[in-house]
DNA sequence: CCTTGTGAAAACTTTCACAGCT
DNA sequence: AGCTGTGAAAGTTTTCACAAGG
């Protein structure tokens, strides 16, 4: 494992194992690049690029050992155990993220959640207790916390990565429709809604 | 308008967009391409590029016109009117969408919802009734709409994306966690929770 | 002197095409 | 015969570097 991985690569990865697993439940041993280009809507020859890059998995004449790159890919991108986050902000997107069932089922769990609204303080969402954003450091540096999402809005967002951060995140999921900057040695991922709408909007309006 | 913008670039466009507005609301009347670069986390080049490729806004020595730059941007993206929106599949996810107040800001807005679970169906949300994905055909024909929001479980989402197509649905935002195949001339985009927290995963556990 | 415009170079990603195993 | 491995070509995006214009 040492030759760089392409990003777009890297973002493909959690695709092939997700569909590594469904082809694993339906009891396919061996899958080839053609299968899996398919499924995915890629083409054959970047699927064996992919997996060229990662290290050669496959069979010439064969193809690839499902169980065995599953496997491979769940450690590569370190899911082999449970992962815990925390979450900022119980606002409406917060409180879906909390009862969103997809995470658990993917090895990683939201196991605080906490605003600085008095009304939310306390209340229970999906089996867990929104705490004041105070308790914030006491239970990531307790619980050594290093996921963190950010759903508060954009006004705060930044000012609460940076105290996540100081507390001991190292990689942060944001909501906040907003570029949040982080200093080097901490990963950031933003999903933005509005935005996914005005690309949309723009190839409605120029015809794909 | 014809030479073809860059999709990345194209991606960025949004951005500007959002800063751009933040800009004007803060009385800046022009902007160089070192300070959008900056707030975007961008390189000053890239934003000239990017500008250029538009058709290049600017005034050498000067930088570009905040108010022109934002009124052609919000025009290139298609966003003069408000767009109307359905949603599909109105479980936790759904219901958040539903609440979310950033896409009226933004002038989308959710006009239909619907479900085809009976214990759902008739509630209101947010004032949006949700209805039988029965009406789908019949709400999307009369009122025209072109976008669909798919939060549905992976297992129902592709059937779901075809009937929309059919009834006349030109643009998709996909939140099931499954590759959407659709044909030539429908423009779609997914948003992938845990696929963003498996790439943050692989970066923490590698380092950056 | 400042900042954009822009051709050209550099860097990166995808695709081709076929050699090489099974 | 079938399918991966892989160098090389093609295609795409970013960065450089400086000319041009206010």
């Amino acid at each position: 494992m040492k030759s760089t991985i392409p990003e777009p690569t890297l973002r493909r990865l959690s695709y092939y194992l997700r569909y590594l697993e469904r082809f694993k439940e339906k009891g396919l041993n061996i899958i080839s690049s053609k299968e899996l280009s398919i499924a995915l809507g890629l083409s054959d020859a970047q699927v064996r690029r992919d997996l060229f890059t990662l290290g050669g998995f496959g069979k010439r004449g064969v193809g690839y050992d499902v169980s065995k790159l599953f496997n491979f890919l769940n450690t590569f991108l370190g899911l082999d155990n449970l992962q815990s986050i925390i979450l900022v902000g119980c606002g409406n997107l917060g409180k879906a993220l909390l009862q969103y069932k997809g995470f658990k089922k993917r090895k990683f769990i939201i196991t605080h959640a906490f605003d600085n609204d008095k009304r939310l303080i306390g209340k229970k969402i999906a089996g867990i207790n929104i705490q004041d954003s105070k308790e914030m450091q006491r239970e990531i540096r307790k619980h050594k916390i290093i996921y963190g999402i950010i759903a508060t809005p954009a006004s705060s967002a930044q000012g609460v990565v940076n105290s996540m951060i100081d507390y001991g995140i190292k990689a942060v999921l944001n909501f906040a429709p907003i570029k949040i900057h982080v200093s080097q040695g901490i990963v950031i991922s933003s999903v933005d809604l509005t935005t996914e709408l005005e690309w949309l909007s723009f190839h409605v309006h120029h015809g794909t």
